[in-house]
DNA sequence: GATAATCCCGACTGAAACAATCAGGTATAA
DNA sequence: TTATACCTGATTGTTTCAGTCGGGATTATC
């Protein structure tokens, strides 16, 4: 599996709207000026998280975004995966002989157990757990997240989140 | 941390060494014909792995790279290290409050303790696991590895791996 | 039924990283 | 002296990242 920042803007943006959607649909322009996420990129996010099931989508005004499913039952590892490219660790697709070649190559046991240890761990991380770790224990209800941004050519859009200055 | 292809092909070359420094250093030129990855790109990434003084090398003939630390002491995670860029997972660099702001981010906790549990399970698993996984319970003693390539750009160069047709 | 909110989509862009290449160099064993 | 091998820095094409842009579709509300 692959690991960037894209992962990490897809999971804070999922935190952010399990801890609200209980006041209904969440609308990506809210979390795009709490959390400092453009809202395009969001978009782009979430289309990805609709197709792999992870979010609803409701339309027109009042309309947002739910989880799809309890966020008990969403793991870190569904999130990733949604969003990133998935960079296939055996490099022999998963069958045994690589490119013709008669042994199935060493990668593909190295990398297979490598990413499947990955994975499990991330799948026992909940969106759920993400949450309650945030209510308790701290006096910061305001969630507010940076992000490490590129050097902001933000220009303001259909209430684009802006760079509070 | 950040995952890609990069810390494969690094960790890749490595067991490959670790697999026959017994007789002595091992050449890039070797690891490179064997495991199908560019003298050159192999020269940049050794040249981080000295540096991270994983490895030592030999200079002149005869010469080449063994491990600077016996290979149990290696760890998959010391070597994905040297050579992919970190990507601090808090960005807010470790200290509490963010970019100026009054509470300690949300992604502090998380990342922090995300990134951690990678690096203890990548940390576990030691180039001396891999080489013992290698040379048990298989006949493919000839290591043969196939890297995801890009559409092969490659010119000939000072015994560069050609691709054997 | 107009308006506005909101999701939806595809194409485009600059910057960065990846993977590789090239052209030199230095150290050293034979 | 020569060939081997490491070493270095600059450069290159490709891909991904993160963001932008310009539209379009759906729907609640007035």
């Amino acid at each position: 599996m692959r690991l960037t920042t894209k992962g990490r803007f897809a999971v804070t943006a999922m935190i952010d709207l399990a801890l609200r959607q209980h006041e209904g649909p969440v609308t990506l322009a809210g979390i795009s000026e709490r959390q400092k996420i453009s809202l395009s990129y969001l978009e782009q996010l979430f289309g990805k998280l609709r197709r792999a099931k992870l979010v609803s989508s409701v339309r027109g005004p009042g309309g947002g975004y739910t989880l799809a499913r309890e966020m008990d039952a969403i793991s870190v590892a569904d999130v990733i995966r949604a969003v990133d490219e998935i960079l296939d660790a055996t490099n022999c697709g998963g069958h045994g002989n690589c490119e013709g070649e008669q042994q199935p190559c060493m990668t593909h046991n190295l990398w297979s157990a490598l990413n499947q240890k990955m994975y499990e761990f991330l799948e026992s991380v909940t969106l759920g757990d993400q949450v309650r770790e945030q209510r308790t224990g701290d006096q910061h209800d305001a969630i507010i997240i940076f992000h490490d941004q590129r050097p902001a050519r933000r220009a303001v859009r259909r209430g684009e989140a802006r760079a509070v200055a």
